[in-house]
RNA sequence: GGCCUGGUAGCUCAGUUGGUUAGAGCGCCGCCCUGUCACGGCGGAGGUCGUGGGUUCAAGUCCCAUCCAGGUCGCCA
């Protein structure tokens, strides 16, 4: 070893221990005689001291032309600092006076300082990923990423789970998310896809007799990206055999909670919150609710046709629904502008408007309700919307009146909106965690004219509404459950399908003819044949949960090596064409203009 | 693919109704300084204002197109 201590090690107890250090030049401060180096590594900051007295002429000189970033190895004598101790520092008690240099290597000026108190913008962070990552913000989020990856680890190996590798080069199925494709050499014309998920395979090895499966997997999907979203993410994936919903539940729950422990010495509540889909949507217009703040949306369908207001009733009559909330004292801090700024979010969000009454100081008083529907109203209706919503003097009243899917989209953002950023109701470490679970098995999409798969198609309905699949299909709710912290979907899963003839009446549902069924998933309807178990399972976002943890803005803030918005990675400057040679190889032929293409 | 915001020095930003030689802080370079710790002092270098076109006597500023970055909707079973 080249050194004997790191930069965060030292302390009172070291003093006249003589030590060597190695590290990264922070900072340099030349007195003209004296020269301090904060010296830096993962671990910490050291002062370095160079006394011409002390270090000899030649350190001295030399010290004299050292750079931020230059690599040295420093070998000294630890002293106390006095009273001129440095309490923003864990090794602040003392300083280290230099006796032997050695520069290991020398840096050029960096594009950008490696020091948290300066601002730096993504782009050149991620040119030069590898000094963003001597940043401490950056060294905290990869380092609390390792401890959560090694508490789940321990916490499935604890209870039975055996890891298990499943490929990432694998056979395109039909639906979801779309597939990075990988040209076969060997195969002329035809394409591996990369896995989007391990989905099938931990099923087959659920068949294979492996009853408590997991891994931490990398998952592919050629989607456009987000602040949450990489074109590669890595998965907690975990299956299990013999269990029902509430087993799968529980062990989720209890890794959230070892995780939180351990991580952030929190303590979770030993039973999460549970919500049914449809309690979701109705009372926050969400399918994972932020419930940091209340702003409880309440259901009005039955009053609007008594409302007196032509755009409620009409809503009624189209088979639609009114619902609002309440902001309850906000009047102050709604202006009339940021009203007007909601309303064309909720225009965004594909509502006609966003009908809001003002109360002023007496609700009982017809001129205290202020707004582009309050004049509109009945008083009868008036005093009767009052006791359905509490309302007091100084509220806000935001109403949606549309299709139902449309009034849960507009209230559910409009409450996001107030709570998060309006009426800052949501502090970043209230741990609010909830499971969302019988979620529709099934979703209308209007593209397809059809019903699509809501979770995927081996979903387990309820038996209870298996009759249901051919007279009602939108009506089926299926044994899934996603856990929600603090409005984000972290992890998700369901209980499978495990019988070959469920799984044929949800094909059929679902317009997959028996013949289609075979050709896409004829290997996992050959192996549910062969005495499958019950099974289910669920995966969590590690990135997600990681950037909650730590409270990054992105989730390229918790990965290494990230790619921009457009799946560049601008320090490799990648992707890039490739010799006709290789594609010729690959029995490849691009459409991309030539000028795109490698020599 | 749609919408929103932005692009001015290595970094973070300011730049008025279009008007002299485009500024600041940090960083960088040089000199000075023996107790600083985001040291301090003095001096200096550094810009095709993303790119192309247009309007104008005059464009960082106005118009059009385009590229790039981030956010967002679609998309992500």
């Amino acid at each position: 070893m080249m050194r004997t201590h790191t930069c965060g090690d030292l302390r009172a107890a070291h003093i006249d221990q003589t030590v060597t250090l190695c590290g990264w030049v922070q900072n340099r401060r030349d007195h003209g005689g004296i020269i301090f180096i904060d010296l830096r590594d993962r671990y910490g900051l050291t002062q370095v001291t160079f006394d011409p007295d002390l270090c000899g002429a030649a350190a001295h000189e030399q010290a004299n032309r050292i750079r931020s970033e230059w690599v040295l190895k420093v070998t000294g004598t630890v002293k106390s600092r006095g009273d001129r101790k440095n309490p923003n520092l864990a090794t602040g008690e003392i300083e280290l006076f230099v006796t032997g240099l050695e520069i290991l290597n020398q840096a050029a000026t960096p594009p950008f300082e490696i020091d948290d108190h300066v601002k730096v913008s993504e782009e050149p962070r991620l040119k030069s990923r590898f000094l963003d990552l001597r940043r401490a913000p950056m060294q905290r989020n990869l380092i609390t990423r390792h401890q959560v990856m090694q508490v789940v680890r321990r916490y499935f190996d604890a209870n039975q789970f055996l890891e298990v590798e499943t490929p990432t080069l694998c056979k395109y199925t039909p639906g979801g998310a779309r597939n990075f494709l990988v040209p076969s050499r060997m195969q002329p014309g035809s394409f591996y896809a990369m896995a989007e998920s391990p989905q099938l395979f931990k099923q087959l090895l659920m068949v294979g007799g492996y009853d408590r499966y997991i891994q931490i997997a990398r998952c592919y999907r050629d989607e456009d990206l987000r602040n949450d979203r990489q074109p590669e993410f890595t998965q907690i994936d975990l299956e299990m055999s013999f269990i029902d919903m509430d087993d799968i539940m529980d062990m989720g729950e209890g890794m959230a909670r070892q995780v939180w422990r351990e991580v952030l010495g929190f303590e979770l509540p030993a039973k999460f919150r549970r919500m049914t889909w449809t309690e979701g949507m109705l009372k926050y217009g969400s399918d994972k609710p932020d419930l940091r703040f209340g702003l409880e949306i309440v259901d009005l369908t039955d009053w609007a046709p008594t409302s007196g207001f032509s755009v409620f009733q009409s809503a009624v009559a189209n088979k639609g629904v009114v619902r609002a909330i309440n902001a309850k004292g906000a009047s102050e801090q709604l202006s009339r502008r940021t009203l007007d700024a909601l309303t064309e979010q909720a225009k965004g969000l594909g509502a006609k408007g966003l009908a809001w009454i003002k109360i002023g100081a007496d609700p009982a008083k017809a001129e205290d309700w202020q707004g582009p529907a309050a004049k509109n109203i009945t008083p009868e209706a008036r005093a009767e919307l009052g006791r359905r919503l509490g309302v007091g003097p100084g509220d806000v009243l935001f109403f949606g009146a549309d299709r139902e899917k449309t009034v849960c989209t507009v209230l559910g953002g409009i409450r996001l909106e107030l709570g998060r950023n309006l009426l800052k109701l949501a502090r970043q470490d209230d741990w609010q965690f909830l499971w969302i679970h019988s979620a529709p098995l099934f979703e209308w999409s209007e593209e397809a004219n059809a019903f699509v798969a809501n979770h995927h198609p081996f979903t387990c309905p309820y038996p209870e509404h298996l009759d249901a699949l051919t007279t009602d299909p939108g009506s089926v709710l299926s044994k899934s459950y996603d856990m929600v912290l603090n409005g984000n979907e972290i992890g998700g899963g369901s209980i499978r399908i495990h019988d070959a003839a469920t799984q044929s009446k949800v094909f059929a549902a679902l317009g997959i003819s028996p013949e289609d069924a075979q050709r896409k998933f004829g290997f996992l309807l050959h192996a549910l044949s062969f005495g499958a178990p019950p099974h289910g399972g669920m995966a969590f976002g590690l990135d997600r949960l990681v950037m909650l943890i730590t409270g990054a803005e992105s989730i390229r803030d918790v990965i290494a090596f990230p790619k921009n918005q457009r799946g560049r990675d601008e320090m490799l400057d990648c992707p890039t064409p490739v010799s006709d040679r290789q594609l010729k190889d690959l029995h490849i032929v691009t459409a991309a203009p030539a000028a795109a293409t490698a020599p």
